[in-house]
DNA sequence: TTGTACGCGTTATCAT
DNA sequence: ATGATAACGCGTACAA
C-alpha cells in the first residue's frame, strides 16, 4: 500500500486500526490536520514557531490518532545525534553491579552524563576483553566510554573504526582519546610502605587478572611482566617497589581472574596456605580483602594479629567489615564525574588534552598492625 | 607502544579533512567499487549473497576510505529495530549501583536480555517519579522494563503513548504490560510472624517511601492509606496482618524516602528512642537493617538481646554484618532473568501473559531472638 | 508556514 | 548465482 491509496483523512484513521502494521507519522498528522509535515514537527520541537491555537489542534489530533511522537530513530538520523553515552565494560554487566567500585564510578558518571536529554548505554564485555566488535559497531551512541579494559581490546579498534570520540577510565592507554586514572601505582606504593613500615616482611599481593586469558592462580615472573592489563602492572609494579625499599623481594602474587569475592578468599587461602606464611596481604580491592578476610575467618586466623590486609578503592563495604579495612582510597566518584564531564566535552567538539590523573591516600583502619612475633 | 600507534588515528583524521566534513557512506563506497549501495549493504550483512572476491574488494575499499560501517541510526530506521531494552528507574542511577537488590536483579536482567547484540539502555529517574517523559519518549529502544515506580508515574503514560512493550518488575499494575513481582505481602506477614512468635509485642516498621514526596520520618495512617507504592503498600498491610495475629495492633512506622542505609540508620533511631521501646524492627530491606543495625550499636543496644532486627531481600550483605541478618529472602535473580526473558518475549512479539509472583522465605540468623524480660 | 533536500541504510523485486 | 533498481523508513532544517 502507498500513501496514494490514502483517500481521505477519516478513511486513513481506519486503515491505521485495521493495518497493524501501519503506524501513523509525521505525515499522517500533517494530511490530518490539512498542515506540512514540518509544522507537526515544529508543534513537538519548536511550539514556539506556531500560533498556539494551531498548536494544540495538532497536539490534540495526533493524540487521537494514537501518533506517538517523533520517532527517536528517525530524529537522531536526522540530527545526527544518537543521544546516548554508550559505556564499555571488560565484563558482563554482571560486573557492573556487583563490583562496588565499578558501581559508585558508573552511578558518578551517569548523573554527570544525565543533565540533558542523554542516556547510557551499557555495552557487556565478554572475557574480559570488552563487548565483541560486532557490539561496538551497532550502538547507537555518540561517544564511548571504556573502562578498564586491557591494552589490545578489540572492542577499542571498532571504536577507532568508528570515528566516535573515546574516554578511556583507567585503561588502556589510547592514542586520541581522553583519559582519566588514578595513580595506581602511588597507591600501591603507598600500601606497600604501610605494611613495610610497621615491620612485616613477608607479604603476599592478592591481585586482578593481568592478562585477559581466565587463569587465575599464582602468578609467575613470567606473567607479570607480560601483563595486558595497564592498572595491574602498575600496582604490582608499586608493590614490589614499596616492598622493595625494605629489602623484600620474594613476593608470592595470586591473581584473580575477575574482582570477585570468592576468588578473593580462593586466593587468599592459598596465599595463607605458604610455609612460611605472609604476614601480610597487599589485596588490589576492597572486594578482595573481603575475600580474605573470609579466609583468614575460616583458617582461625585473627586480622591483625595474626595477618595483616590492606585493600584498595576505600568503597563502602571497608567501613563494615571485620575489623575495618584499611585500604587506599580513589575518589571513585570523581572519577566518574571527570569520566563524564570529559565525554561532554569531546561531544561538544573539543579535542581531548592530557590524561587526568587522581590521587590517592592511604586509610589506616583497623584490618592492619605490626606483625606478631612468632 | 610502537610508533605505528601513535600514526594511526592522525591519518584517519586525514582522510577525514580530506573530505571536508563529509564522511563515507554506502554510496561512497558504492561509487568507488563500481556496483550499487544494495551490494555494499550485502558484503557487510549478508556476505552469502555475493562473491568472496567482490565483497574482499568492498571491504578493503572501506577501510581504505574510512568508512566506519553502516550506520547503526540509520539501519535501525531501515530495519525498525532499536536493539536496546531500555530500563526505567524511580530515581537516579545513584541508586541503581547503590542498591545491592536492584544490581543483582539488574545484572541478572542484563545478562539474560545481553544475549543478542542488544544493549542495556539505563533510564534515570528523578524524584522517585521515574524518567521524565520526555526521556522515555527519546529513548531509542524497542522494550521498556520499568522497575519499581509509582503507581502514577508519568513514565509509563509515555511509555504507553509510544506503544512499545512493557515489562513491569514490582510495581505498579499496569494493564496490558508483562510483570513479574514477589510476595511481598507474604513476605512481610513472614517477617510478623517471625517475631509475634518469638515473643515480641512491641514491634516498629522501618519502611520505604509510601508515596514519592520526598518524605521521610514518621508515618500516619493517613499516609499509609494512600500510599502510591504497591510494594511499600503490600509490606505495610503484611506486618499488620501478622502481628495481628498475636494481638499487636499498635505499630509506629518510620518512612524512609530511599532505601538509603543512613536513612536507615536515623529512621532506627527515631523508632528505638520511642517509649516503650520497641523490642523489634521490621526492616524492608538488608540495607535499611543494616542502618539499623548501625543505630542500635550507636546506643549501645545488642542485637538481637536488647532489639530484634529482621530484613528483606537476603542480599549478601547481610551474611556479613554482625550479627548476620535474618531476612526474608526473595529470588532477586530469578526476578532478573524473568524479566529479561518477558522482555524478549514481548519483542518477539508475544502477548503479555499473567503476572508472574515470586515466592519468598524466612532465612532465621542471628538478628532475631526472643525478647529479653526487661 | 511550507516546500523540499537531505540523513543512511535495508530489502524486496527484477535482470543478467 | 550475482548484482542492480528502487521503494521505503521518519524526521529535521533551511530557504523561500
Amino acid at each position: 500500500m502507498t500513501p496514494r491509496d490514502l483517500v481521505g483523512p477519516a478513511t486513513y484513521a481506519c486503515v491505521v486500526s485495521h493495518d497493524r502494521g501501519r503506524r501513523p507519522t509525521l505525515d499522517t498528522i500533517a494530511l490530518e490536520v490539512g498542515v506540512s509535515r514540518a509544522t507537526v514537527s515544529n508543534a513537538y520541537n519548536r511550539p514556539d514557531q506556531l500560533s498556539t491555537r494551531l498548536r494544540d489542534r495538532i497536539i490534540a489530533t495526533a493524540e487521537r490518532l494514537g501518533y506517538p511522537g517523533p520517532d527517536p530513530t528517525a530524529r537522531s538520523l536526522a540530527t545526527q545525534r544518537a543521544g546516548a553515552v554508550a559505556f564499555l565494560l571488560g565484563q558482563g554487566l554482571s560486573s557492573a553491579f556487583s563490583d562496588p567500585a565499578l558501581s559508585i564510578m558508573l552511578d558518578s558518571l551517569a548523573s554527570t552524563v544525565d543533565s540533558g536529554d542523554r542516556g547510557l548505554l551499557l555495552l557487556p564485555g565478554v572475557d574480559d576483553l570488552g563487548p565483541r566488535p560486532s557490539s561496538v559497531a551497532r550502538a547507537q551512541t555518540d561517544v564511548a566510554v571504556a573502562y578498564s579494559l586491557p591494552d589490545d581490546s578489540p572492542a577499542l579498534d571498532a571504536v577507532r573504526q568508528r570515528n566516535i570520540p573515546l574516554v578511556v577510565v583507567d585503561q588502556p592507554v589510547v592514542p586520541g582519546s581522553a583519559r582519566v586514572e588514578v595513580d595506581d601505582g602511588g597507591g600501591a606504593l603507598l600500601a606497600a610502605q604501610h605494611l613495610g613500615s610497621l615491620g612485616h616482611r613477608r607479604v603476599a599481593i592478592l591481585g586482578f587478572a593481568l592478562t585477559p586469558d581466565g587463569w587465575h592462580g599464582p602468578a609467575d615472573a613470567a606473567r607479570v611482566t607480560s601483563a595486558r592489563f595497564r592498572v595491574s602492572r602498575d600496582r604490582v609494579a608499586g608493590y614490589l617497589s614499596g616492598l622493595g625499599e625494605f629489602g623484600i623481594t620474594d613476593v608470592p602474587i595470586w591473581e584473580a581472574s575477575c574482582g570477585d569475592q570468592l576468588l578473593g578468599r580462593e586466593g587468599a587461602r592459598w596465599l595463607l596456605g605458604l610455609r612460611p606464611r605472609p604476614t601480610a596481604l597487599l589485596c588490589m580491592s576492597d572486594v578482595l580483602a573481603l575475600g580474605a578476610l573470609t579466609a583468614a575467618a575460616e583458617l582461625g586466623l585473627s586480622v591483625p594479629a595474626d595477618i595483616s590486609i590492606i585493600g584498595f578503592d576505600d568503597t563502602p563495604a571497608a567501613t563494615w567489615t571485620t575489623p575495618p579495612l584499611t585500604t587506599i582510597r580513589q575518589d571513585l566518584v570523581e572519577k566518574g564525574r571527570r569520566a563524564g564531564e570529559l565525554a561532554l566535552l569531546l561531544l561538544d567538539g573539543s579535542r581531548p588534552g592530557p590524561a587526568t590523573t587522581l590521587g590517592v591516600s592511604l586509610i589506616p583502619r583497623a584490618s592492619t598492625a605490626p606483625p606478631s612475633a612468632d
